[in-house]
RNA sequence: GGCGGUAUCGUCUAGGGGACUAGGACGGAGCCCUCUCAAGGCUCAAACACGGGUUCGAAUCCCGUUACCGCUACCA
């Protein structure tokens, strides 16, 4: 049995899509777990639409999702001599012939047929002009596109996915496999790359279900091995239709920028089309390649869910250590401008236990940042609502926070079961439950009236800052 | 229009003739825990597209219908 060689084979035209990534993650997940390789080819024929800008955009992606591909990326507009070639052996073998109608009577002919309701199928009318007159045409410097001849018959192939599928060629026209600029169509190239670089699983979109006859018929006339093909079911946004740009976040940087983490983009991805069955979901990386089969393989297209994909990457939150994840949060703080990289190092310790407290109650990188403010600002600023809520009776709540901040610079030390022991006892000597002063003391140290426990708050801040933030709100609330 | 593909809770899915009173997860509702918010635990609502077969028995197999998606270019 040879190794499997499977290919990702993206066209350079926007920036890598969830659904793409997708494909390449199904069919990095085949090489990995099968020993195979992986393989890149950018398909960049189409030169109006192609851009060098795009192609990073998928380098990017592919790499921030860890998805390395096995050799050199090849490049589709460089083998145009090869698609040429084999054009040409295929109209030498007679396979294929030369067609000299132009675009404009094709489209007339096609307008004519569409009007008449009847289903347009190039007539082969340039494959029955006599040999003499090709030569004419062609000395004379007619411009031409080689078709290829469908032959009669039935094309079929066993997919891995869906099992036989099967179309009568008489339902197929004579494709053109190369332009009369001499560049070569979709179909030929990708075939004439795929035998070039030995492809033994073609794993892609459903939406290639299409061409894959042709691609077969163009396999065996060119006398090369038929690889396996597998097609893999579309993503659809909410409203059932192919996702794009309208349904929102398309592309896997815009997830990426908004703070979801690689291995949560993938195992979503992952669920999107394969089951491992057993009710797992969860996954990390390698866990993915060791339950990864193809008989997982689903046929129906997928929606793209990202309430699910938040809440997969909360579990990939608290599945990583705060030193884990502070590679990825650090510059998204200091983009938010909250600290320095150098600053953050500097307490590093500190840091990271504030990462742990933040991260559980986290969806995303994003939620943490946002979270984090509090604790790295010298300064906070009084949430409104939180004001309005918990410091109702202001002059009442001066008072006890004052009672509160001299409760805690009593403490001998600065720690949890003391805080508590004072603030409750605080709390019972005024009739009033723990949270009527925890709520309003979590106003005072956060300016909000949401955080970690409010003793985690208190050592996260500090003594000597917890106790200036109690006076501050003390200052403001009688002011 | 022609051809092809697909069809289980709103969404992702389990299911491979009897184990189905159709399971899990997201989201939703509620409860518990609790100083808030999360996390966690528990509970509830929620689906086999429809119609015919085959069979003792069908979500599962077959056929048809419907719906949706894709292809139908000198795009990829």
């Amino acid at each position: 049995m040879s190794v499997p060689r499977l290919r990702f084979a993206p066209s350079p035209t926007g920036y890598l899509h969830v659904g793409g990534a997708r494909t390449a993650l199904f069919n990095w997940l085949y090489a990995r777990k099968y020993g195979g390789q992986f393989l890149l080819r950018i398909e960049d024929t189409d030169k109006a639409r192609s851009t060098d800008e795009s192609t990073r955009a998928i380098f990017e992606g592919l790499e921030w999702l860890g998805l390395t591909w096995d050799e050199d990326v090849v490049y589709q507009g460089a083998n145009l001599e090869r698609h040429q070639v084999d054009a040409r052996r295929l109209l030498d073998s007679g396979a294929a012939y030369r067609c000299f109608c132009t675009r404009e009577e094709l489209d007339q002919r096609r307008a004519e047929a569409e009007a008449r309701k009847e289903p347009f199928k190039y007539d082969r009318r340039c494959d029955a002009l006599p040999a003499a007159e090709v030569e004419r045409r062609v000395a004379a410097g007619m411009p031409f596109t080689i078709r290829f001849r469908v032959p009669d018959g039935t094309t079929s192939w066993d997919d891995m996915v869906h099992g036989t599928i099967s179309f009568p060629n008489k339902d197929i026209e004579d494709f053109v496999i190369l332009r009369s600029d001499g560049t070569p169509i979709y179909n030929l190239a990708v075939v004439s790359d795929d035998i070039a670089m030995r492809i033994t699983i073609v794993m892609r979109g459903d939406d290639h279900i299409s061409n894959t006859p042709k691609q077969i018929m163009l396999y065996r006339a060119l006398g090369a091995e038929l690889p396996t093909f597998a097609h893999l079911p579309m993503i659809h946004g909410l409203d059932g239709k192919k996702l794009s740009k309208r349904h929102g976040a398309t592309a896997v940087g815009d997830y990426q920028h908004m703070g979801i983490l690689p291995q949560a983009m993938l195992n979503f991805l992952a669920l999107l089309g394969w089951s491992p069955g057993n009710d797992i979901e969860v996954m990390t990386v390698p866990q993915m390649i060791e339950l990864f089969s193809a008989d997982g393989l689903l046929k129906k297209a997928a929606v793209f869910d990202t309430a699910k994909l938040e809440w997969m990457n909360g579990q990939h939150l608290s599945l990583l250590s705060s030193a884990d994840i502070e590679p990825r949060v650090t510059p998204a703080i200091v983009r938010a401008g909250l600290a320095t990289a150098g600053e953050l190092a500097a307490k590093r310790d500190w840091y990271l236990a504030l990462l742990d407290q933040l991260k559980v109650r986290s969806r995303t990188i994003d939620d943490i940042v946002r979270q984090a403010e509090p604790y790295l600002k010298d300064d906070i600023t009084y949430d409104p609502a939180a004001e309005a809520k918990q410091w109702k009776d202001r002059p009442a709540t001066a008072d006890l926070l004052r009672a509160a901040g001299d409760a805690l610079k009593a403490l001998p030390a600065w720690e949890p079961p003391l805080m508590e022991e004072a603030l409750r006892a605080l709390a019972e000597a005024r009739g009033l439950a723990g949270g009527k002063v925890f709520q309003p003391l979590r106003v005072a140290l956060t300016g909000l009236s949401v955080s970690p426990g409010i003793f985690d708050v208190l050592v996260l801040l500090g003594r000597e800052r917890s106790l200036a933030r109690i006076d501050a709100a003390v200052r403001h609330l009688a002011g």
